[in-house]
DNA sequence: ACCTGAACACCGTTCAAGT
DNA sequence: ACCTGAACACCGTTCAAGT
């Protein structure tokens, strides 16, 4: 057969992509399989590695996608609130996020490299962006805070946002248990600032 | 062949469950093989169905003993620290877990039951146990504090640690990076108490 | 009754062969 | 040059057959 340039490989790429995040939303990250996306892009699966060099660098591909449009969406979510600016509207966002993007946030986590496999730069520079859209915030509440002191009370926040969403993923979703989570992101907020501004960076 | 009875099920059982958990300590959860298993303790695939209904069995098994080896290893740790029964001790106990024990504390949250499937009763409780020890340790912060709110800010503290914890394991574990994780666990432990007394439970 | 191991339906990856 | 699809070495699970 052999069908000839009906696809551009950049075309190709890019359906796989969407092929994948739509498996990965729709029946989590275990039923990523490659005949699958082949399937339904119509291809087989050799020509998914014409155009990646394996699973793994497929999945870091779409890990660096779900990390942007993370900031994206939290960056989005800010502007529609009131508090605009305010680490509770971060965490909102954030949880926001995570109800509607489940299958790509927990596969952030689920997958790793094999040991000794370095992460890819661009991975590293799109999770960042997250981070650092929370040390610009925190900025605002105490500007003449050392800039390293900001970045590791940036990086705890985050962190500790991706433990509260995390349990919240472990149970089966339901209206009450993403209200439920909802307060334990203020609590965490509310709790952390209200601390972190009461004498850490003097 | 089918030697008779050279172990009892409930040692075979034991034998499974240790050749497992070395598996994944050493090589990572991604290398837990029914067929590595089974050579490891010199039988056959079959015979480990004899005693666990499937993989998922056996997983929910051993993460069931990890949360107890964790609320016994904060117990164990908070009684060989001087600020015994504090939260600094307990998240530095926490923290010397994950890292003492990187692949089975993973496991925690790479693995999950397909949905639909209930999770265990035991490994619901043993997961609970790591949470009341927190909500022990908050109460004696703040005895009058109502107990659901108490419960909640316990809740929010764990998972928080774990969000911590996980971004530790995220890059290759190094003396510095564990340093570092430490002064985050402390950074996190101490703003949340701070803005916890402040005024939340009023 | 206890245990084996071949068989089954999968999986990611490779690569000679077709157009 | 682009793409196929059979082949390979795996995987979890089952179950008829042996002792």
């Amino acid at each position: 057969m052999a069908r000839r340039s009906e696809h551009s490989q950049e075309e190709i790429k890019q359906m796989i992509l969407e092929a994948a995040e739509d498996i990965v939303q729709e029946y989590g990250f275990s039923a990523l399989k490659v005949r699958k996306i082949a399937a339904d892009i119509g291809y087989t699966v050799g020509s998914i590695y014409m155009v990646f060099t394996g699973m793994d660098d497929l999945i870091m591909y779409i890990k660096a996608r779900t990390w942007q449009k993370l900031a994206k969406h939290i960056e989005g979510y800010e502007s529609t609130v009131e508090r605009s600016g305010s680490i509770e509207s971060f965490a909102l966002g954030y949880l926001d996020f995570v109800v509607a993007n489940e299958g790509l946030w927990r596969m952030l986590f689920e997958h790793h490299l094999p040991v000794g496999k370095g992460i890819p730069e661009d991975y590293l520079q799109a999770q960042a962006t997250v981070f650092l859209l929370a040390e610009r915030q925190l900025k605002l509440f105490d500007s003449q805070c050392p800039s390293e002191q900001v970045h590791q009370a940036a990086r705890v926040l985050v962190n500790s946002m991706q433990g509260v969403s995390m349990q919240l993923l472990m149970q089966t979703l339901s209206d009450e248990s993403i209200a439920a989570a909802k307060l334990e992101m203020l609590l965490l907020a509310s709790c952390f600032m209200k601390g972190w501004q009461g004498g850490i960076c003097e």
